[in-house]
RNA sequence: CGCGGGGUGGAGCAGAUGGUAGCUCGUCGGGCUCAUAACCCGGAGGCCGCAGGUUCAAGUCCUGUCCCCGCAACCA
């Protein structure tokens, strides 16, 4: 529908929608063994055999499918779908109408799924998504309808060519599809069954319930576990009177990078549980863990090998007898600390990794970070860089050397995450030409003769207050609802000033378009709740000699009977629109600072034009 | 009684299986000068929404209650 609207045909537009995440993928740097579409020859012919066998097993029969169904457009809506009753294409009135379909018996898998979620209930994370699918199934499953006639876009069911396959069974097929199930099984032999599934929370429903229903009527194995993650909410809280808050990911991997990007989401949100996006938690994140801590560790350590050791990484020394071979020194004790923090890290990030805890992996490679940090401040090399003690330089040596390997295992340990940046630690390690191998990340005593090369910052600071502004003009929309923390006073004092000015700006508009617009005093006769709403206001407005009705969305910010007698200003000329079935005819004009929205009043006559 | 999520220092969040309440940022004080005004140390700041219950012991388990937020379904 919405391509018919755009002029296009189904699959122009859907191509178009994979277009844009295939650039997407490519900018995040995200890489993929198979991508697969629904509309590819490779799974048409597969899905239908999936849908022969299943009809085979005698889990697919014909019915009946009964909806709203608008005559003129050929379309079934569902209930929710209606606009006030009529089609929301068209306007027109619907009927309900039974057309013909095939089914799934999902009903019949009710308690094998639900045995499914009791018994393995790792099989469903987190927690709350599973308790939510267990009520769901337990609520009891109707029978899922998998086929259309009144479209024709759709992969045809077999030997009935006037029904497509609808959505959810063509759609989850695609994962056996694409590893060649039924026909060509090297693939699915290798890789089936998945070891997870990572979907997010919208369409946990179908990965939990319809999928498995699906295998195990086909008796194929399901995958081992669903992991349903969270959304990440840009205006969580706030009530958008005003939509359009989009936070452009290109945008910011053009402005900061996708590594910092990546680290952010990463380490920022628990996996599994929605988050709050505000581009202020970002930026600090940037600087502190990825500017302070860690690039600035790099430069404070190449700098003092290239200013105490000639820009080469020393070596240590080793006293071998026939095979065995020893350092030639004994770590200290903060040496020793070091070393095993670092060499443990690797442990402990494949530990939280397993559980999908990316944050707190992350958090412990950190550890590390820091404690190298500390570790400089603690054996304070420029102290030894000016001693003649030859005790104290090979001391110097050895602090170096434990730095850099440090480095070098912190570089393994981000690249799963930030590849580009542990390759540009490698290159100022002076290693850049060796592999990333991950058993690596487990021993210390690895790194030593290379020569360093200081190049630019790992990741640069940025100026928060002036990055936020910035990133608000450019996106165009109100993106830092937060306000630093400041005494409940003061707060107060200097919400309302500063507000204005961060509010962003729209695009500027021809005088033209503003000219569209019919401005008009009115007077407010009556207002009450909408009887069938909880949000909705209704207002009578007297106008010059014509009284009008109007709808705002604004009952939670006002008690109706002060608002009557205020004369406001309303846009006139908007277009009709039902609202929860009473007509809006117009627009009230609020002011909104994020916390709280305010009526514009005037003291000019009702009916006057406003321009 | 529509479904679901959540209330933990100033902010944002962790806290299967009950056992000294933790992390990052911010804040205050100190240290250091190799480094990207960075880094390191220390302090202050919490009746874990509220009320009951179980227990030797509850942020964690049970019951009740208040508040916030999604979706359903309404921002013209």
């Amino acid at each position: 529908q919405i391509a018919e609207k755009a002029g296009m045909k189904p699959i122009e537009y859907t191509d178009m929608i994979v277009e844009g995440i295939i650039k997407l993928w490519e900018k995040m740097e995200i890489s993929y063994d198979d991508f697969i579409r629904t509309t590819e020859d490779r799974h048409v012919k597969r899905v239908q055999e999936i849908f022969k066998k299943l009809y085979e097993k005698g889990d697919i029969y014909k019915g009946e499918y009964e909806g709203m169904y608008c005559a003129p457009c050929e379309a079934f809506w569902t209930e929710t779908q209606l606009n006030d009753g009529k089609c929301p294409d068209c306007g027109r009135d619907v009927t309900s109408e039974k057309e013909e379909a095939y089914f799934f018996k999902l009903s019949k898998y009710q308690d094998a799924l639900e045995d499914l979620f009791v018994n393995n209930p790792a099989f469903l994370e987190p927690d709350a998504r599973r308790n939510e699918m267990l009520s769901f199934v337990r609520q009891g499953l109707d029978d899922l309808c998998i086929s259309r006639s009144s479209f024709d876009w759709g992969i045809p069911v077999p030997l009935d060519e006037k029904h497509v396959i609808y959505v959810w069974l063509d759609a989850l097929s695609n994962y056996i599809t694409a590893l060649g199930y039924p026909d060509d099984t090297d693939l699915y032999n290798k890789y089936w069954p998945a070891d997870v599934h990572l979907v997010g929370k919208e369409i946990v429903r179908f990965h939990s319930i319809i999928w498995p229903a699906m295998l195990m009527s086909l008796d194929i194995p399901l995958p081992k576990q669903v992991l349903g993650h969270g959304w990440l909410l840009i205006d969580g809280r706030k009530m958008s009177k005003s939509s359009g808050n989009v936070v452009d990911p290109i945008l910011l991997i053009e402005r900061y990078g996708v590594d910092a990007l990546k680290y952010f989401l990463l380490r920022e949100y628990t996996f599994g549980q929605d988050g709050v996006f505000t581009n202020e938690t970002m930026l600090r994140r940037i600087n502190s863990d990825l500017a302070n801590d860690l690039g600035n560790l790099l430069s404070r350590t190449i700098s003092m090998i290239e200013k105490y050791c000639d820009g080469v990484i020393p070596e240590i020394p080793h006293i071998c007898r026939g095979d065995v071979c020893k350092m030639g020194f004994e770590d200290d004790e903060l040496d020793m600390e070091l070393k095993k923090i670092a060499v443990e890290a690797g442990h402990l990030v494949e530990a939280e990794m397993d559980k999908f805890s990316y944050s707190t992996a992350l958090e412990q490679i950190w550890v590390l970070v820091r404690r190298a940090n500390k570790y400089i401040d603690e054996t304070m090399p420029w102290v030894l860089g000016k001693s003649e003690n030859e005790e104290d330089s090979m001391r110097l040596s050895r602090v170096m050397n434990r730095l850099a390997e440090s480095l070098r295992i912190i570089s393994i340990l981000i690249y799963p995450f930030m590849h580009t940046s542990a390759a540009e630690m490698r290159t100022q390690l002076g290693i850049g030409d060796q592999p990333v191998v991950w058993e690596d990340a487990f021993v210390f005593d690895m790194i030593g003769g290379s020569k360093v090369k200081k190049g630019e910052n790992l990741f640069n600071r940025f100026d928060i207050e002036k990055e936020k502004e910035a990133l608000a003009a450019l996106s165009g929309a109100d993106i830092s609802p937060a306000e630093p923390a400041a005494d409940a006073a003061e707060k107060n004092n200097k919400a309302e000033s500063e507000q204005t000015d961060e509010q962003a700006r729209k695009a500027p508009i021809e005088f033209d378009d503003f000219d569209k617009i019919d401005l008009r005093v009115g007077v407010i006769l009556e207002a009450e709740k909408h009887p069938d709403a909880d949000k909705l206001l209704v207002f009578k407005l007297k106008v010059g000699s014509e009284v009008r009705q109007v709808i705002s969305g604004v009952a939670a910010y006002f008690d109706p009977a002060e608002m009557v007698g205020k004369k406001v200003i309303l846009v006139a000329n908007l277009k009709p629109r039902k609202l929860r079935g009473l007509e809006s005819n117009g627009m009230l004009l609020f002011a909104d600072n994020g916390e709280r929205v305010e009526i514009v009043t005037t003291d000019a006559e009702d009916g006057n034009r406003v321009s």
